[in-house]
RNA sequence: GCCGGCGUAGCUCAAUUGGCAGAGCGGGGCUCUUGUAAAGCUCAGGUUGCCGGUUCGAGUCCGGCCGCCGGCUCCA
């Protein structure tokens, strides 16, 4: 007698015999593009049989749980295809999906080069071709302890005493791997893997742990979409801030000045110009103080702050003179303390705002440095802030507040905010981290702003609200941070008066809101993909003269502009007009403004918008008023007729 | 710092097995009275990242260093 029982797929209930798994059920319900199931919830492989009365949800490879199986899976069969390449020499450490495809560590004999990939890939595709069915098995701990210490898999051991519940494996033919699934049900399902990166990976990410060799890679169901994915590669690739700098003559770095120091060009440093003066007001109105620090100091500074006991490694070496000791700043904060210890303050002087793009350098090792992303010299928007302890909610949430209005004005809506919690090297009280903690939390909470925590990745002196923005390529670059710190005011005996005449503690708020101008810039180029709004472009304007006779004309028209303060460039008729409006569009001038007779004759203008393929004619005075217009409302690139 | 890769003109890239370092763009000069994504001619431009080695001969092969790229670790 066949048992049934009632289950709920996607909204109908349906009669399914007690032993039927997920996989035969999709295949009932014609769901074959199923790759493993929500069963009341939960992520589940199509092996599994569902409880009676389950809500199921097929997943399929539109889905990100979907993808994560299917990539999963690719994985196995990398390190299937790595067992055979290497003839079993090798030790598996681990294979997980990621965000945009798959990785696999390896503890090889011999280092891999990169175009043993290829080999790896057609081994892969033999694999895929196969169909070999994939099969999942439990033991217990012992037995799968025993297994491990008999194939000297040193690492899945590891992984193993770490692991609750029974260890269950999936093999497929000869290869196995201990993993909690789930898993496609055959090889078979796989379209076309490309491996895209070999690195090395520290094993559990130790530095003075083994270094694996790891092997990245995409997997896809079709051709067409890896084409599409290569696609999108090149495409990143063109809005990539350092070939943008390059192109746009923005700034470089010179081997000969050194590695991670920026050297920057005009037009960059116009750029630059302009992102500050909007800082700097914005600033003001919010209630700051402009503040000013030297580059060094004594080192009797950093002790007193505690950079030296926990910052030290990326401090640059001392300085000796005139028998002083000097450092080059990594920070600004000791400064700004120094600056409210210079008199006596009142509970009526709080808070009190210091801001200041503050040049700062740290050492930071060779195998990190990333264009203007990460680099050994930065400005920071820098800024302390001392408040009453009632006070500190209320400048969090302003803080937050003004941190998005501040990211909004340059187009960033997708950033991903953290918590930072203590750190293993932490000064203070754990009470005082706690609350500072929490007081971060609640002030996001309040802003209803989602965040993630970031276990242990607080600073020495306390934790931090920290905003990630992504680059071209998805890889997130921290930017804005906001970091409450009760330990820095302790060590530097910062107090105000209070109201009952006793001296207070005040609590201090560290804050920059672009993070580095460095990293902010290089975030920006790569957003706009180099094409700035008419209010950051050096130039927003170029004129062309269709003809040399044009050329006074084209002048007075770039007179009007200068009367309204906006920066235009002719470009004069020694080359073509097609090769001038190339040029233009080549270098991402937002408004290339074409006169010839005609608009000369009629005093007025034609002008081609970035990013359009019309253009429209309107009067001179039209232009420069529309133009100060979206300038002065920082709009991005917008026709101006 | 660690693993893998790369380094030729300002930029993008060529240069058979080791055999005279080249092109396009960009730059300078000249010509062209030029209407919407590249006008023509011409000139200059290099210690092939640096140091050492092998060789009759090295851009090419070997070793060391530096820098860059992709990861890991770390961080604004």
């Amino acid at each position: 007698m066949i048992v049934m029982k009632q289950v709920n797929v996607m909204g109908d209930k349906i009669e399914i015999p007690d032993d039927q798994s997920l996989y035969e059920l999709a295949k009932k319900l014609e769901k074959n593009e199923a790759l493993g199931a929500l069963v009341n919830g939960e992520l589940q492989d199509l092996r599994e049989q569902p409880p009676e009365g389950a809500e199921i949800q097929f997943v399929t490879y539109e889905d990100s749980a979907g993808k994560h199986i299917y990539w999963h899976t690719a994985s196995h069969v990398l390190a299937h295809a790595m067992q055979y390449y290497m003839d079993g020499d090798l030790k598996l450490a681990i294979g997980p999906p990621v965000d945009d495809g798959f990785y696999y560590d390896f503890d090889l004999p011999r280092n891999l080069s990169e175009d043993e990939l290829e080999n790896l890939e057609g081994i892969i595709q033999q694999i895929i071709q196969r169909g070999i069915p994939i099969e999942r098995y439990s033991c217990s701990v012992e037995e799968a302890r025993q297994k491990f210490k008999e194939s000297g898999a040193e690492y899945k051991l590891e992984l193993l005493d770490e692991l609750d519940g029974e260890p269950s494996f999936y093999r497929q033919q000869d290869f196995e791997d201990l993993c909690g699934g789930p898993h496609l049900m055959s090889t078979g399902d796989l379209g076309v893997i490309k491996l895209t990166k070999l690195a090395g990976a520290y094993w559990r990410g130790d530095e003075t742990g083994p270094m694996l060799q790891r092997v990245y890679g995409v997997a896809f169901q079709t051709e067409t979409e890896l084409e599409e994915y290569e696609k999108m590669l090149e495409e990143a690739k063109k809005r990539d801030h350092r070939r943008l700098g390059r192109e746009l003559d923005l700034f470089h770095i010179s081997e000969e000045v050194g590695p991670g120091l920026i050297i920057w060009h005009p037009r960059g440093a116009e750029i630059r110009q302009e992102i500050e003066n909007y800082w700097r007001n914005r600033h003001r109105e919010e209630g700051y103080r402009s503040v000013r620090t030297p580059h060094l100091a004594q080192e009797e500074l950093w002790e007193v702050s505690g950079h030296l006991d926990h910052y030290k490694q990326h401090m640059f070496p001392r300085m000796e003179m005139d028998d002083r000791n000097y450092r080059v700043k990594p920070m600004n904060c000791p400064f700004h303390m120094q600056i409210f210890n210079s008199r006596t303050r009142s509970y009526r002087d709080l808070p009190i705002r210091y801001a200041e793009l503050g040049t700062v350098y740290r050492y930071e090792k060779s195998g990190v440095l990333h264009g203007l992303l990460r680099v050994r010299g930065f400005t920071q928007d820098d800024a302390h802030i001392y408040c009453r302890p009632k006070q500190l909610e209320e400048e969090l949430q302003q803080l937050l507040e003004f941190t998005t209005e501040i990211l909004s004005t340059f187009g960033f809506k997708d950033y991903e905010i953290f918590v930072s919690t203590r750190p293993d090297d932490y000064v203070g009280s754990e009470d005082r981290w706690e609350l500072a903690t929490n007081s971060l939390k609640n002030a996001l909470e309040e802003a209803g702003l989602d965040y993630d925590i970031d276990p242990g990745e607080g600073v020495y002196y306390g934790p931090k609200i920290d905003l990630k923005i992504r680059d071209s390529l998805d890889r997130e670059w921290q930017c804005s941070t906001i970091q409450v710190d009760f330990n820095i005011p302790e060590r530097f005996d910062v107090a105000y008066v209070d109201e009952d005449g006793e001296e207070q503690r005040p609590i201090m708020i560290h804050r920059a809101l672009f993070g580095s101008i460095e990293r902010f810039f290089g975030c920006l180029v790569e957003h706009y993909g180099g094409a700035f709004p008419p209010w950051l472009a050096p130039t927003p304007v170029w004129i062309l003269p269709v003809d040399p006779a044009n050329r006074e004309y084209a002048e007075e028209i770039a007179a009007q502009f200068r009367n309204e303060n906006i920066n235009s460039s002719i470009q004069p008729a020694s080359e073509s007009l097609g090769k001038r409006i190339r040029t233009a569009i080549k270098q991402k001038i937002p408004y290339a403004i074409i006169v010839g007779s005609d608009e000369e004759e009629a005093r007025s203008v034609e002008v081609r918008t970035y990013g359009e393929e019309e253009s429209n004619t309107l009067s001179v005075d039209e232009a420069v008023q529309r133009l100060r217009q979206i300038i002065d409302s920082r709009q991005p690139i917008t026709p101006l007729g």
